[in-house]
This record gives C-alpha cells, structure tokens and sequence, in this order.
DNA sequence: ACTTTTACATGATGACCATCATATTTAGAT
DNA sequence: ATCTAAATATGATGGTCATCATGTAAAAGT
C-alpha cells in the first residue's frame, strides 16, 4: 500500500535511525536488510524502493550518523569524561558512530570511506577548535592524538570481559588527555608559542 | 589421506598463521572456514578435525596471534614509531592483532573476549614496564594511554581514504605521545610530578 | 470521480556458508 | 607384512541472506 510523501519520508529517517543502532551495536555484517527494516516497522520488500543496494544502506546511514555527531559547547575534557564512561561504553547502539563502526569502514565501499573521512575531518576540526578556547597549546596535534586516544579506548574497553581493567581503561585514558588538554593555568596566559 | 603426526602439528600451525593474517585483513565474518582452508593448502573437510568450530577456531586464532605480540626491548618510542607508521597501517594481515581485531572481538564468544582481555593486560603490562625502563612518571597512566592512543590512530588512519590525513593522524598521534613519554630531560630528573 | 503512479507487502531465487557424512589413503601399532 | 585408526578429501545438507518479481492498495494528479 502507497504511504503519503511524509509518511515515506518518515519511513526513511526511521530507517536510517534503526540502522544506524544496529550497525553501531552488532556490525554491518551481522545485521541482514530484513531486520533492518523490520525494527523500522516494515517488511523488506520495500527496501530498494528506498536504498539501492545493502552497501548504499551502509553508507548512508554511516553518513547519518555522523551528522548527528558532535563535540558540544562543553569545555573538552567534560566532553571526554562522559566519553569515556561505563554509560558509553555499555550502549554502543546510542553512542559514537566512529567507535563504533570506523573500524569495520575498512572492509566496506569507497563511497562509505569517503563519508567517513568528511566525518573525521569534522570531527578533528570540532576537537581542535574546542581545545583552542580553551586554551590548549599545539591544539591541532592535541585534538588529534586525544580523539585516537578516546576511540582507541572505547574500543578496547568494550573488547574485554573484565569489568574491572576496562573501567580502568577509560578512566586512565581519561586522566592521561585531561593531563594534557584544558585550560592552562593562569600564570601562564601570555599567548606564547607553547610547542 | 592420513598424514604424520609432525606433518598434521605443522598443518594446525599453518591453518592459525594464515587464519591470522585473513581475519586481521578481511574480519572474522568476511573470511569463510573453506578459504582459509585452502590458504593453508588443505580442503574444508578436514577443518573439524582440528576446531570444533569457527568459533573455535576465532579463539585459538586469537590467542596464537597475541602470542607472537611483544613491545621489543626497544625503548618505547621506538616501538610507537614503527607502529603509527605507513607501512604498518597498509599491512593489517601482518601487523598487530589488537588493532586488527580489537573491535570484532565485541561480537565473538566468550572464549575469545578471555582471550582478548589476557592479551591486553600482558600489553599494558610490557609497556608499563618499557616506560618504567625509560624513566617515563606515572608509568601504568601512560602505558594505558598511550597505548589506547596507538590503537585508535591505526584503526582510524586505516579507516579513511585521504592519505594525507591518515599520514597526519599516524605522525600527530606519535608526536603527541612522544611528548609525554620517554627519558626525562637531564634537566628534569628532579623527580616531580609531571603533570 | 477516475486514472495513474508508487510505496510497500508477499513470495521467489540463487549464492554462500558452516557443518556433517562418507570415502580414501596411509601412518603407526602389532 | 598386516591391520587399524586417524587425517584429509569429496560431496551433501540446511540455513541465511541479498536481491528480484509481482501483487495490492492508496496517494496524487487530472
């Protein structure tokens, strides 16, 4: 039965939404298009009325994912205290899509890694603009080993099973950025070359 | 045909090393017990008399490639130096386990996350002790870091298609964690906190 | 109101894959 | 030398999945 435009266009949002909680939480491998479209509250059949093929899925909801990302208007490092939290750790569905699918980028099409990419590039380009404001000296290459730190130890932290190092993990990792980013102390507000 | 007890040891042996290289290549999922198999230069038949299952054969996998894992005796920023280079990023099948399967483990059994934990907290604890060899302060908080730091810049270089911003993230990340790692300056030897 | 278009549903199809059944060959024991 | 057990090969089997073919009903245009 033919749906109203909004009601398609509704369809595809939840699409992209429901999909991008499965690929985030399980990998695009293990989830199948039928089950994709079921959580959106359809069958598959209509699924190429919507999406060209499974890898055009991928890639568009790869590239809806990351619009939704951000850094926010907190200083940095409340941005990665809540990162880098068991709450975080523990809803991969809800939580970065970098962590959670840049690893499995490898293995899929030109167009997603090209989506990705852009979605880096933004995402260095928030860290570093945030670090600036606050005062973060060498703010480029700070954003940049930061963000691989924060990636980097989500993932490792989901990759155990004990509870105990993983915490540690994050909360380590988090006290080794915060060592090096933020505010610098008031004494040394002269705007000179901290490098 | 029935082989000699050497020659089926050597034939298990060769079915992980290659096991290893695919999976850490093309992922646990995209690789299928018959071409890795034939990567070995056997049949699919005879898989089950060595694994009693994939799974099986994802976490013995996991364990003979974490095995071979070690920081060297080098110090620790020459190890970070070879593993954030270009070389290293464009030979996932040869390179390090961790980065190459870190992620895919989230998904696995039970067997192979135990298998992934022990990995890890030997990792930590080698470069714990390199940068405690190094002269390196808070050494446990930086080896965590810095190693969360060097698989998430891998997995992110490996994971877009600018080179030159994979090229950054790689050379940034090990500016970054140089800067706080290694000897002391001589001038510095004072025995403060670092922070 | 009527027609046409179209979004979605139902129901194949063909490919791939993990696993199993059975045959073959030969190492290792007697 | 013969026999037996085991390692691997060949050849199913059943399930899952992406994709396609076709039906249907309702929205949108006239």
């Amino acid at each position: 039965m033919k749906v109203s435009r909004e009601q398609m266009a509704e369809n595809r949002r939840r699409i992209l939404d429901v999909a991008s909680g499965l690929f985030k939480d399980r990998g695009f491998d293990a989830v199948s298009v039928a089950e994709v479209m079921k959580a959106a509250g359809l069958t598959h059949g209509g699924f190429y009325g919507h999406f060209s093929s499974k890898d055009d899925l991928v890639a568009q909801t790869l590239a809806h994912a990351l619009e939704a990302n951000s850094v926010g208007e907190d200083r940095f490092n409340d941005f990665v205290r809540a990162y880098l939290a068991p709450r975080h750790r523990d809803n991969p569905a809800r939580g970065c899509p970098t962590a959670g699918l840049a690893d499995a980028i490898r293995h899929q099409t030109p167009a997603a890694k090209a989506t990705m990419t852009d979605g880096l590039r933004t995402q260095i380009a928030l860290i570093e603009h945030a670090l600036v404001e606050d005062g973060t000296p060498d703010a480029r290459r700070a954003a940049i080993g930061s963000w691989a730190a924060c990636v980097g130890a989500l993932i490792l932290s989901r990759a155990i099973d004990d509870p105990g190092l993983s915490d540690e993990i994050l909360e380590q990792t988090r006290a080794w950025i915060e060592s090096r980013t933020g505010v610098i102390p008031p004494t040394d507000l002269s705007g000179e070359d901290h490098r």
